[in-house]
DNA sequence: AGTTTTATATCATGCCTCTATATAGGCAGG
DNA sequence: CCTGCCTATATAGAGGCATGATATAAAACT
């Protein structure tokens, strides 16, 4: 309908180019990872965890192929966080085969710590900034939300469903 | 970086709130960490290689503090990326116990390979939105750019030269 | 010359993931 | 019922990646 916008030309008014959002999110993974990552627990357990703290009991197996591990890599996984007591496996009284993983207290309290880790440094970060520059980005932010929203939400589906050409390299 | 549903719709005509860019944030390095990244090698190997790609032959030890890892494992993780030929080592005549460390061919190629592959999916998911989307996003990026690269210099700062109540939880 | 500091290597340990394989419960067909 | 298949989870073995403690050798400093 409304694609009045897309010429092929480039000039210096153009909005940003795919590589330039491509060069904006590799640096900013590369500052988080840098400087908002928790040493504690690895990113699966930690993405693991929020999972389970957001959706409740789940399967083994629903872990693993929601976080893209093994299955014998989210039993490990699993084990490790049981023995540091932030999660629980319950028996399937429906299914003898199925266990259950729970996340407990200790397991949301630590989720509400690094929570809370990342934000206090992120805002130490945001506060070497000018004011302009912290205008700038919030207004940027408040723009992009949105589709990013969407974004975000259409890679969570393309993961569950990959297309056949997208092999990650 | 485990982000809970954002509860409560927002006024659309309020400023974005630190607290607000925080969580934008977060949710921006959970994609790019779950949907950017190459898993043939290791954030710290990569960042190393593209360190030396930039900065030229350095040292184990100067490597290993800008890398934030202990020495032994910068060693350990020379060795591998040598043995995989994507660095080299060579002595330095000044001094007998340095020895330098150079990224090769091989490694340059592997830099560029991944960088592709990350614009590739990046590509991929953006298609996935509609355009006023894409536009929305791209302008949101070109107006946060100079901001941010002055956060991300400031966050490198703040690690070289760490202040007093920041520890890493 | 002797001591200390610097640069790197080695060792033992633990986490985290993989592939391949094993066990065990559930479900059907005969 | 029991044989065979599918599914859910566990185990074994291997390798990458990090750690702390310690060793070795070269340089620097008394």
């Amino acid at each position: 309908m409304e694609y009045t916008q897309q010429s092929g030309a480039r000039d210096s008014d153009a909005p940003a180019t795919r590589e330039e959002v491509a060069e904006a999110l590799e640096q900013l993974a590369f500052l988080a990872v840098r400087h908002l990552t928790n040493r504690d627990i690895s990113f699966t357990a930690a993405s693991t965890l929020g999972r389970l703290s957001r959706e409740g009991p789940s399967r083994l197996t629903a872990l693993a192929a929601d976080e893209g591990v093994t299955q014998p890599s989210m039993t490990q996984l699993i084990q490790r966080l049981e023995r540091q007591g932030l999660v629980t496996r319950v028996d399937d009284p429906h299914d003898g085969r199925v266990v259950l993983v729970a996340i407990t207290d200790a397991g949301r309290e630590l989720l509400a710590e690094r929570r809370r880790g990342r934000t206090d440094r992120l805002a130490e970060l945001l506060a070497t900034l000018s004011p302009e520059d912290q205008q700038a980005l919030a207004t940027a932010v408040r723009a992009a939300t949105p589709a990013f929203q969407r974004l975000v939400e259409n890679a969570a589906r393309a993961r569950r469903s990959p297309s056949p050409g997208s092999t990650a390299s």
